[in-house]
DNA sequence: AGCCTTTAGGACAGTTAGTGGCCTCAATCG
DNA sequence: CGATTGAGGCCACTAACTGTCCTAAAGGCT
């Protein structure tokens, strides 16, 4: 075995158990022992961090270091890590969506067919999960994602069919520039070589992209900012509704309810609830959930839902 | 720079970009073109799959090949994946939390104090993140789930504070053996060295858990299957309704609205709804987001629960 | 303290592997 | 067709690696 070939192996045993007897890394590399110590040595020489303990049941130990060392996964290991980047890209932390899509893109890129497909049949149990499919929880298909965030990595043209809203479905040709993540939803800002200009559209109305294979010279985006840009695209968030609840429990029942969701400020005799959702089953189910008398102040949808089920589910105890 | 790290570096320039022309990597690498053909050609030895485009604008690329190659990350990417496999060690998707832990305690282990920060800081954000919080969604500490799981891997004794349903909180010496996800729950399977007997300890009863440093050859476990020693030492799981409703929609539109925690059978004019659940505040939301007439058939609680809701709200409306 | 185990690392000599320069081919694209 | 870019054989030179043998140093155990 070549050097190299061997100090992959050596990181690798190192990361799955904590100490390794010199011995039985010799052994395992199929070196002797000063050769062990000496490669030992070579990794950290590379920047790893290696702790060694002398003495009976003495070993080797990788540690944190400065920088992440290589990491070298077990098959299922990378199937854990790709199905949780899916729902760390579909808006389940907030912050991480960008570079979850970026490892993302990185590991199934690398990833052998046949653990792609153990990801896939895994993906299929993922959605719904979160508050039951709600409208405003439209999960991305993550193979639409990667795929357009390799081809924002690599500079590759790419076509697809866009349906946007109210329109036929339509051929586009485009030079994909950066994957933006806003609310809830997924944008591509991208140079539109048909009709010449920058556009953003959103991912989730994007079907069958794929990538030329070609590449061309990337243009700098108006303003520089691909963010901006796709702000300023939109003109109508999608409705938003301003929810303010008056509840009659203890402020820190409902905060527990709600989450970071929503502001809960004391008031006298109880709290007050405001937040800002797109959907009203979600303030719906906080309330049921709280399960203490309330009364809404905004908006009027809300009391017409609240009314809604209050009939539904008093038809259902009758 | 040696080999070896050339190497590394190597594949981290195209894990990170797709297509690299020769003298470009050359270059960066600080070294003549023909060696690094020939370090692609050691690439290709180790069984990575490089792909290479000869003529104008050609150049070399990484593709999936039969085993995934280590993966160089960088620090963010690094924390999206940490804090991707939190959730998915949480029950996020059925059946890959045992995996998701172990990766996940790989790239612990190995993450510098900064990141590590980083990602702590943004795991804050993501509890009571699905339906708000309920009883049955205590998830687990996972920095307590990681030196469990560590502790584990390695063979290392335990000491931590266990706090037994309705006892006092006792501290306990272990050897862990196995961190077993049942249901929505994570038991520690170990020898208590006290009493001198295997023990399951839910981890959400266990309290500041460090491990001794020391190892021990590690015991045979009775039965051999930690999974079933746990199921075994269940005396009574918690509490768990069956759910029965028939509702007045379509089934798919409840199918959509239940996901894959419950049946739907069509059944005439409608569709017969049923579900396992601990937390009557889930079918409770199904029913309020399908918004269709329904008559619950059973548990009685559930009935209780839809009077309990239906009065609230209409208290609230008027 | 004394003993055993295990890592640390210098010295040496033989061997291997890596390197750049030079060459000729072979694809690919315009 | 010609320009460009990867493929790879050959060669001489050098640097790096390897195992053996050695002594030292650090823990743990009795």
């Amino acid at each position: 075995m070549s050097t190299s070939a061997r100090m992959l192996r050596l990181l690798s045993l190192l990361q799955t158990h904590r100490y390794w007897p010199g011995d039985e890394l010799a052994e395992r590399l199929e070196v002797s022992g000063r050769t062990l110590r000496r490669d030992i040595d070579r990794l950290r020489e590379l920047g790893y961090v290696v702790d060694a303990v002398r003495g009976v049941a003495g070993g080797y130990q990788l540690r944190a270091g400065g920088s992440l060392p290589p990491l070298l996964l077990e098959d299922e290991e990378a199937v854990a890590i790709a199905v949780g980047l899916q729902q760390a890209a579909n808006g389940s932390v907030a912050g991480i969506e960008e570079t979850s899509v970026q490892a993302l893109t990185k590991v199934i890129g690398l990833m052998p067919p046949r653990l792609r497909r153990q990801m896939d049949a895994l993906r299929s149990q993922t959605d719904n999960l979160v508050w039951g499919g709600g409208p405003q929880n439209q999960s991305v298909d993550s193979s639409i994602l990667t795929t357009l965030a390799q081809a924002c990595r690599d500079d590759e043209p790419l076509h697809f069919t866009y349906t946007a809203r109210g329109a036929e479905p339509s051929e586009r040709w485009v030079e994909p520039h950066r994957l933006v993540s806003l609310g809830r939803r997924w944008y591509l800002v991208a140079y539109d070589r048909d009709r010449q200009d920058w556009r953003s559209f959103r991912v989730d109305r994007v079907a069958g992209p794929r990538a030329t294979g070609q590449r061309y010279r990337p243009r700098e985006i108006p303003g520089g900012d691909a963010l901006a840009f796709v702000q300023a695209g939109i003109r109508r968030m999608p409705q938003r509704y301003d929810v303010r609840v008056r509840i009659a429990a203890h402020p820190e029942t409902v905060a527990r309810a709600v989450g970071r969701w929503g502001e809960v400020t004391p008031d006298d005799g109880g709290c007050l609830l405001e937040m800002g959702v797109d959907d009203l089953q979600w303030p719906v189910m906080v309330l049921a959930q709280v399960g203490a008398d309330f009364t809404v102040e905004s908006p009027d949808e809300l009391t017409v839902e609240v009314a809604r089920v209050s009939g539904l589910f008093a038809r259902a105890g009758g």
